[in-house]
DNA sequence: CGGAATGTTGAGCTGCTTCAATCGTCGTGG
DNA sequence: CCACGACGATTGAAGCAGCTCAACATTCCG
């Protein structure tokens, strides 16, 4: 059984924007399904070009890039709320791929009503617009992060950065969130071999920064943790969810 | 003397979706005039809130990021025909400052304006959102670069794409283009200190794959200079121009 | 002429990589 | 019930790509 927008959980979420009555009456006829998928699904191929849009609504994901020699750069951790397939929806042709690392449940679109959206809902276009600025601004400081930081403080970036997410998701509790990746999509993510990746973690481990083990990150001390990685806002922008 | 949409140089190249005659029509309306710039200046800053949106039409210039710790990452270079200031025209905030490295002339619109195209010029709204996905792509490209190539790579990878973008703007020249960077700024983009770019860049130039020197970069052989980055498409994708 | 900015080069060091081996866990099939 | 293989985490060792430091060259401009 399909969820109503008007039921939606995330909806309500302090990180969401609220919408009018109106927007919701309409995004629940954009909507034309939902989609569950299991853990490693390929929900979107690099070069593919999907006739659907997603929203997460439920467990989480990784896009990523293949390179030409083989290895792999994960772009970023999907969570509830994300938006996935924007790019094949306006240029064509997907530039990444998306799987889901746990059992996923997304809200599917249709991309040729993409465009009602435009002509009909400025105001969701709007958002629409906003939310591929979002993007743009996070990965230009995932972009900053792997190319100016040291291997440890690139970790506890990553971390403090998914941890915060979570939070404003209300998925954290008591200082633990669900992390169930494993330790090579962290260092696909932040540029740096699996092996540096599990001797850092090691080290913070030690020093009572993070704990990441079976799938769940513990964070006790949030600002220990940003001062690792150099940070000095860690706050979650409020953006619109479609 | 400010150029009309009509006669604007960069509209009619084959990078750019053609306009209707309609739509070229709306662009001068909400042009609201143009500003020329000396190099060296800030265009927009970190953190500001600027009331005006721009397309570069002449000249050249940097977005970057300034780190907590004193660093810089470029995030990209800015050509004719990019649209800059749509995360505060949309966020509120920029995320990173646009700086002019030569002398630059841009459009000028209103950000206040802004919300007219997505009432009344959903083509546009839509081109807008195109462009922000496009540059999305552009930094999940970067991002893969920066994370997972080495110097010599990333430096050709870098020269390589700023060769073929402005080969596609018309720029350039049997094999040359402007190029009027320091290194420093080279390296600040590719996530490499300047003495080794430095060095690599001599490397590239004794093998002839590239030379640059006071402000030209002259590529005689694409493919090779393709072959070091280790790329093997590198096509410029048709976009909508604003 | 002097000073600032940029480019060039050498030397030495280290953060991170690669290689390789081991361990624990879990699901599967005999 | 146990053996086996697959997968991920962990750890040690060795090497090097790229960093920092430092000096010097070149160009340009007031």
């Amino acid at each position: 059984m399909s969820i109503n927008c008007r039921n939606c959980p995330l909806r309500t979420l302090q990180v969401f924007r609220s919408m009018s009555a109106d927007e919701v009456k309409f995004m629940q006829e954009f909507k034309r399904g939902e989609l569950s998928v299991d853990a490693g699904s390929t929900i979107l191929m690099e070069g593919s070009n999907s006739p659907q849009l997603f929203t997460a609504l439920k467990g989480v994901g990784l896009r990523y890039k293949n390179m030409p020699d083989g290895q792999r750069q994960v772009v970023n951790f999907v969570l509830p709320g994300d938006f996935v397939g924007l790019q094949a929806g306006l240029m064509g042709e997907m530039q990444h791929s998306v799987e889901a690392t746990t059992q996923m449940t997304l809200c599917v679109f249709s991309r040729n009503e993409l465009w009602d959206i435009f002509r009909h809902q400025p105001e969701r276009a709007f958002d629409l617009t906003w939310l591929a600025a979002l993007e743009e601004h996070f990965l230009g400081e995932t972009l900053a992060v792997v190319g100016r930081k040291n291997g440890e403080q690139r970790i506890a970036w990553g971390l403090l950065k998914y941890y915060c997410r979570m939070d404003a998701l209300g998925l954290a509790n008591n200082g633990q969130v669900q992390f169930p990746y494993r330790q090579q999509d962290l260092a696909d993510a932040l540029g740096l071999s699996l092996v540096h990746t599990n001797k850092t973690l090691k080290r913070l481990r030690e020093r009572q920064v993070v704990r990441w083990d079976s799938g769940i990150l513990r964070v006790s001390n949030l600002r220990l943790l940003a001062e690792c990685a150099d940070v000095d806002d860690y706050s979650v922008m409020e953006r619109p969810l479609i």
